[in-house]
DNA sequence: ACTTATTTGTTCGTATGTATG
DNA sequence: ACATACATACGAACAAATAAG
């Protein structure tokens, strides 16, 4: 709104922070690098030191950089890259990624289906399910909370084993299903509510993913469909087209 | 906390917004149509009338719906479902779900490429990029705002054209490109700053859905990357894996 | 231990475009 | 039309911390 430059609507510290942003996102500025020092970044835009300073402090109250006086500006994302494709686990997500992935149970009870999960799961209204609510970490800072649901038929007492195994991929695998694999994703994101908030560790008014999906087995049978609600600031999709 | 259920940790109202919630996402309430009766869902998911009411106010607070005394409750969820595919363009994804998309142009420059950006369109930094920022709207509603640049050698006066045509495959036509595809897509969400909130009609604080992209042409040549921000309550993306 | 160069942090000053009343 | 306030941008200088020799 205010000074601008070659009529472009947006203002020049921006779009250094665009520009720095960006290069942090997609790996050009690696996680603990350091970034070019406050004159040289000036010099490549071609703008004045303050305003390179103003783009980074916007970073830095972020929590994406981290400035070191005397030594220089650091990334300091631990923002996961998380594909979404037919293979989605989270424990192998997260592991291939170098961090220890884990998993912690936080209720688990019998329900009866709800028309609308009936309909994903393709089972009858009223049908005995299984719900887990379980929470999924990376390198301990909480990454996830998810709620999944499961046919009780075909999986009673998963919720014991899942407390025991604390994955879901080795809960299914208890119940003699070695592959499966993810038949939809609907992602949108919304503020995160006091619960999600707490055991995500979050600020109040932070973003979440919201992520639903359902997964079926190896026959095209739906075995299990959840609603995940992700740590924006954590994690960052890639989507495999 | 609250009145729980069949120790699990979740209340009961909330599990009835949750399965609403997720019936008018996936499309088994359709927009505009009427929900079940207060009693209806109450037997339905064997609570008490107070509380479902106490559901279809939290969804009603996130306008997900509306309630007209005597008549009903209806479902007024302007979410977009906007699948992310190869073949992704704004407008053929809002006209084939029944609106009328429509793009205007906030400001367009040419800037020299920093070093991120000419990566991902596999030019060299410096090289001259035209900038084009321009908001997205179906049915007059503002969906997004988005950044693209392409490199200025292969499209000057992109921006001129764009503000003709309003319509960025229209734009990529009219330098002889017949057809384009999405090479990837990167996918986070953010609290929406207050230039876009302003453009995009949101109340400050509201979830915003950052999308950076990159299209290539036919022969694999990258033509064009952006970085697009969704209304996140208007929107629902899908992946097709 | 000392010097030197680099880098972030801070404080002046100056100028300009936008919004408000 | 004018004054005021505010955000943006540039320039110069110096202080303080760090790293390298």
């Amino acid at each position: 709104m205010t000074m601008l430059h070659e009529d472009t609507g947006v203002a020049l510290w921006r779009r250094v922070a665009d520009s720095l942003e960006r290069g942090i996102a997609d790996g050009h500025y690696r996680q603990g690098s350091k970034l070019p020092s406050e004159t040289e970044i000036a010099e490549l835009h071609g703008v004045n030191r303050h305003t390179v300073r103003r783009a980074i402090a916007t970073l830095a109250e972020r929590g994406l950089v981290r400035a070191e006086r005397g030594s220089g500006t650091f990334v300091d994302s631990k923002r996961l890259t998380y594909p979404l494709r037919s293979r989605t686990r989270f424990s192998e997500i997260v592991g291939a990624s170098g961090h220890e992935a884990s998993g912690q149970l936080i209720a688990t009870a019998t329900e009866a289906a709800m028309s609308e999960i009936a309909a994903h799961l393709k089972i009858k209204a009223g049908t005995s399910l299984v719900r887990i609510d379980a929470m999924r970490a990376a390198d301990g800072t909480p990454l996830c909370v998810s709620t999944n649901f499961l046919p009780a038929a075909r999986f009673s007492d998963a919720g014991l084993i899942y407390e025991r195994k604390r994955s879901m991929t080795k809960t299914l695998a208890h119940y003699g299903i070695r592959d499966y694999r993810r038949a939809w994703t609907r992602l949108t994101a919304t503020i995160a509510d006091a619960s999600d908030a707490l055991r995500l560790k979050l600020p109040v008014g932070s973003p979440v993913l919201v992520v639903d999906s359902l997964d079926v087995d190896t026959k095209g049978r739906p075995i299990l469909t959840a609603r995940t609600r992700f740590a924006a600031e954590r994690v960052q999709f890639t989507v495999e087209t």
